[in-house]
RNA sequence: GGCGGCAUAGCCAAGUGGUAAGGCAGGGGUCUGCAAAAUCCCGAUCCCCAGUUCAAAUCUGGGUGCCGCCUCCA
């Protein structure tokens, strides 16, 4: 299959192992989840359910960077200890990201966790010559490491020639970062060789990615803006400690603006989680995301995620009246089914190009419809494909959920429709239409056939 | 200033050399007592200019516009 990996900018060739090891940036817990985490974590548990369909096993971790400066300001204004924020928002992410459908990963390694491990690598960071203390602060020599730059397209030379780099005296270089910072007081902190204080930022995935998955791993992922300096530092502190290549691919998924702007409190532009949940299911919201190519940028209105919910609910009418005429059956023995099947595959191979396996849904749609309305018996095939391709993506109701439905209920439409029925023999369409409006006003709508009337409760 | 991305029908969005997937909206037909659902048909030469090529939305050069990163950020 065909990835792109940032650092060749272009799409390479991958053999899939039979153990993928994945690492995605998470979220440093200071606030609710929002629409630009939910993008991350949709596209990559769609990534994580191909490769199991395609019988890989994947082992996913993702990170929670709960020692962080926006933490412990909130910490210091809040006058709550900094892990208990995190670890506040660190569930809260977790709860959003599951009533997404989100599969949850392997590991959700901490900061706090790992502070003997960071201080074990900056060490030996120091003794390889590539950091350097400097009154308790300790920094990442970026002139020790030749490639620095080699994912950003960056140059050190303008990088240290530009005047946006905060002059700090501590520093040796300008272009220099830290990877470990003294404690202010007040300040939540660890002591080490070079006192007390707490990890910089971008130690801490370099330390937690390579004792989770080794020294050398499939995919790092993570959001366009993390590439630099993030995923440079990373890529510098790693292999200089080990020598090796970190990571063969260096995947990012494209930003989201909301009304062409970028997301941002400021703006007072921000759609979370559960903004999004309160007015739409989770299917709607994987559908919509996964619409767009995941390195596209995505602009985010409220009408594009409602239009774009009426064409998933054509799927998913689909899927409901086939179930009610057809038993699941394997679709590996017609030509059609698994010509759809391949061309899914063929777009997912493609850099999983989720918006084209989503085309294919649709012309596996029309084709099922098809199969219902000539009483072929190929629907209850089709039936299965579209639960197996859907579910890779998440954009299937996996059950009826008829949350109001009761048995009670299903009794009582009954009746209605038998009536029903009966007035449609006598002609007596005043009063059919009556009861058919009457229903709907009550929220049932009812879907006449040559054969039956369906019924179902308003979403 | 440096690095990078994007520009395809009314809207959303695939498509990296051979004459434009799919969805929404719209129009028409079939089915139906009607409605709904479903199904069939109808719509773009791809921001502009110049080049390369038998052939370009797709490659090259030059513009224009929008955006992101370079400071925290998914």
């Amino acid at each position: 299959m065909q990835i792109y990996n940032t650092l060749s900018r272009k799409k390479e060739t991958y053999i899939p192992q039979d153990q993928i090891k994945v690492y995605v940036c998470g979220v440093t817990p200071y606030d609710e989840a929002h629409l630009g985490h939910a993008r991350p974590s949709i596209v990559w548990d769609v990534i994580k359910r191909y490769f199991n369909y395609q019988g890989y096993t994947v082992k996913m971790v993702q990170n929670f960077t709960d020692v962080d400066d926006k933490i412990i300001a909130r910490s210091l204004r809040e006058k709550r200890p900094a892990l208990e924020i995190s670890d506040y928002y660190s569930k809260r992410y977790l709860e959003a990201m599951d009533k997404l459908g989100v599969v949850r990963c392997d590991y959700y390694p901490r900061v706090s966790q790992y502070i003997i491990k960071i201080i074990e690598m900056v060490k030996g960071l120091i003794e390889k010559g590539h950091a350097y203390e400097s009154s308790g602060d300790v920094y990442f020599k970026v002139n020790s490491f030749p490639t620095y730059g080699k994912l950003s397209g960056r140059n050190v030379e303008e990088l240290r020639a530009g005047t946006r780099l905060a002059v700090e005296e501590n520093k040796q270089d300008p272009v220099d970062f830290a990877l470990w910072k003294s404690a202010k007081p007040g300040e939540i902190s660890w002591s080490s060789p070079w006192g007390e204080g707490r990890p910089g930022w971008h130690i801490e995935c370099s330390a937690m990615a390579l004792d989770l998955l080794g020294e050398s791993f499939d995919f790092h992922g993570g959001g366009l803006d993390l590439i630099f300096p993030h995923h440079e530092n990373e890529i510098a502190q790693s292999e200089a400690y080990t020598g090796k290549q970190f990571v063969s691919f260096w995947i990012h998924n494209g930003l989201i603006t909301i009304d062409n702007e970028k997301m941002s409190k400021s703006l007072g532009n921000f759609v979370t989680v559960e903004d999004l949940l309160r007015e739409n299911t989770k299917e709607e919201i994987r559908f919509y995301i996964l619409s767009t190519h995941y390195r596209t940028p995505l602009n985010f209105t409220w009408e594009g995620l409602k239009e774009s919910a009426k064409g998933l609910k054509r799927l998913n009418n689909s899927v409901r009246s086939w179930q009610e005429e057809a038993k699941p059956l394997d679709w590996q023995n017609f030509s059609e089914l698994n010509e759809l099947e391949k061309r899914f595959k063929d777009a997912m191979d493609d850099d999983f190009n989720t918006a084209q396996a989503l085309g294919v849904l649709f012309d596996l749609n029309r084709l099922g419809n098809q199969y219902l309305q000539q009483n072929d018996k190929r629907l209850g095939a089709a039936l299965k494909l579209m639960h197996e391709l859907g579910g890779i993506l998440g954009i299937i109701k996996e059950k009826e959920e008829k949350a109001i439905q009761t048995d009670l209920l299903d009794k009582v439409v009954e009746i209605l429709l038998e009536l029903r029925l009966a007035a449609k023999k006598e002609k007596n369409w005043a009063l059919a239409d009556k009861i058919r409006e009457q229903l709907l006003e009550a929220g049932i709508i009812l879907e006449d056939s040559t054969s039956a009337t369906r019924w179902k409760v308003k979403d």
